[in-house]
DNA sequence: AACAAAAGTAATTTATATATTGCATTCATG
DNA sequence: CATGAATGCAATATATAAATTACTTTTGTT
């Protein structure tokens, strides 16, 4: 379950708290998504998106190693 | 959880029930997903968008009534 | 080095996605 | 219209996403 989150949160320099916060999550649900050991729903992957400011492609969609 | 799984899966003349067997589900579960009453996984949603030669954001991001 | 914030990790609990079974309804074709 | 295939729908069971709590480790700053 490889994506994208982590490195593009980083670069808003916005912390796994922040994020978890604004999408309704916990910090470590969120840190779990980032590892690729959690299958998250598909309306948290929108929520985290649009957080973001990405699509579910940019994310989510065949992310290489 | 509006989704353009239905109308795409009709245009491949593919039944819920192939649909569902090629991606490893139950045919109940494809109808609620078309019906926007499951939020499913992610792993789900990469599993159905590649069976219907889809992106993620084609058959689940902002999708309109 | 010392301290604090951020992130990693792990156990247990809770909520919900999905399975299973069964029956009703719609729709196409003979 | 009758028959069967596809779909709708509902109740209960099971698997797993996510919450909660708590502790450890890393990272950055003074």
């Amino acid at each position: 379950m490889r994506n994208n989150v982590k490195i593009t949160r980083v670069k808003t320099s916005m912390t796994q708290q922040q994020l978890a916060k604004n999408v309704g999550v916990t910090r470590q649900t969120i840190g779990l998504i980032e590892k690729g050991e959690y299958n998250p729903t598909l309306s948290l992957c929108i929520a985290i998106a649009k957080e973001l400011e990405k699509t579910l492609d940019e994310l989510f969609w065949e992310v290489e190693d």
